[in-house]
DNA sequence: TTTAAATAATAGTAATACTATCTTATTTAA
DNA sequence: TTAAATAAGATAGTATTACTATTATTTAAA
């Protein structure tokens, strides 16, 4: 059985709801494709327009700029990842085994069982490890919070911190633990491709270093 | 006593050394308060020269663009960073006291009694947190680390892995709980202002509230 | 079938990210 | 001390980016 998964995202985000039209949905689409190709720095709407063989002027309609995009697709993933953990939960009772699922999920690509996606899932996760940061760390932070955007990752982030107290109560940072769990997974991942000096990965474990190095930190924690 | 820190920095970075000169050192000066002032996306090399009453064109002649130019002054602020840990481990001999040096070092603003600089602490302190990421998250990170102009990171993230390898010597990831430590330093206090949801920050402790946090952390991972 | 909405086509503007050239001021080296 | 080299200032110019606006054409809904 197979099902295909859609999210229903914060319509502050985008000018024309892109779930609403084909054209809509292939802006999606081109666009994972584009900024993973040419990163977002050089990604432009005129170039993704000519990619699609239609306009600038036809994108605008639905974002106000590409940073709204980023955080259109980011949304996106948060919600999707959301959905992944909430589903791979599903009938696990041990703590211990729910925060080792988390950290798979945080650590690979998105799994092809759970949904099928209209996005290349490869490129959208390594958007997530590269550009995600960036809807965040700008000076207009402050007035773009003010619309509700982060809340994917905010629940994100407390649904993890949630079973963070399930498996060890008395621990006083849950919120910042899974916030820096989340982030690690993305970092020690760019770091152990691009800059390995940075970490301890080594050539034969790289597939699986960040879950391991997550794995040892995060149960070191909650002892 | 007072006494006044350079660093040389790497001369793949530059195209005419800032340190050389009068005007070369305004621009590091006036890009740092400009950079905190209008973030690095809206900061721009015309914007910079009419700032100083210079052309655009002489500063062109210093820096190859303005990611160049955020490489130069985080090149700077590592190569400081490594020398205050450095500096302020001198004649202690406890491991654990070591660490809590380096987290404070790491979660608070550049301490005024190491040295006097040209530039604006504060602000540089700023840059660090919300612009640091955006040197290596980028397309062209490779061809850009081919040139050693991360060296110094690296350098201060083997530093730091040194003192956790002292205090445990049995710790399997010394590097990448080194650099999680910084990211993780800079990443909780943008959070704990900006995105407070994301951490246990609260009204009362907002000031030590990361320093804790890490504290703790690093302590039950290396207990 | 009309009418409303979405898209395409086209044009235009201000700002960005540069490169190039020429002149003048300052330093350095012969 | 004078010539040569170098740095900086002044100015101009180009391609691209990041938009906004207008009109025409196609598609979908009433």
């Amino acid at each position: 059985m197979e099902f295909l998964l859609t999210f229903k995202v914060n319509e502050k985000i985008y000018l024309r709801n892109p779930e609403s039209s084909v054209l809509g949905k292939q802006i999606i689409k081109n666009a994972i494709d584009l900024i993973y190709e040419l990163g977002f720095e050089h990604f432009t709407f005129k170039k993704l327009a000519n990619e699609m063989k239609t306009t600038e002027a036809s994108i605008y309609r639905y974002f106000e700029n590409k940073h709204r995009l980023l955080l259109y697709i980011l949304n996106w993933y948060w919600l999707y990842m959301e959905f992944l953990v909430m589903f791979q939960l599903q009938n696990v009772t041990d703590t211990k085994t729910k925060l080792q699922i988390i950290i798979q999920l945080l650590t690979h690509e998105l799994p092809e069982s759970a949904g099928k996606l209209d996005y290349n899932k490869k490129f959208l996760n390594q958007i997530v490890i590269i550009e995600s940061s960036k809807v965040y760390l700008v000076k207009e932070v402050k007035e773009i919070n003010e619309n509700e955007v982060f809340k994917p990752y905010k629940d994100l982030c407390a649904k993890i911190a949630e079973v963070i107290i399930a498996y060890k109560p008395t621990y006083q940072y849950p919120k910042s633990l899974s916030s820096t769990l989340i982030e690690t997974a993305h970092q020690q991942q760019f770091f152990s491709v691009h800059l390995p000096k940075l970490t301890n990965v080594n050539p034969e474990n790289s597939k699986e270093f960040t879950s391991q190095f997550l794995e040892d930190l995060l149960f070191k924690i909650l002892l």
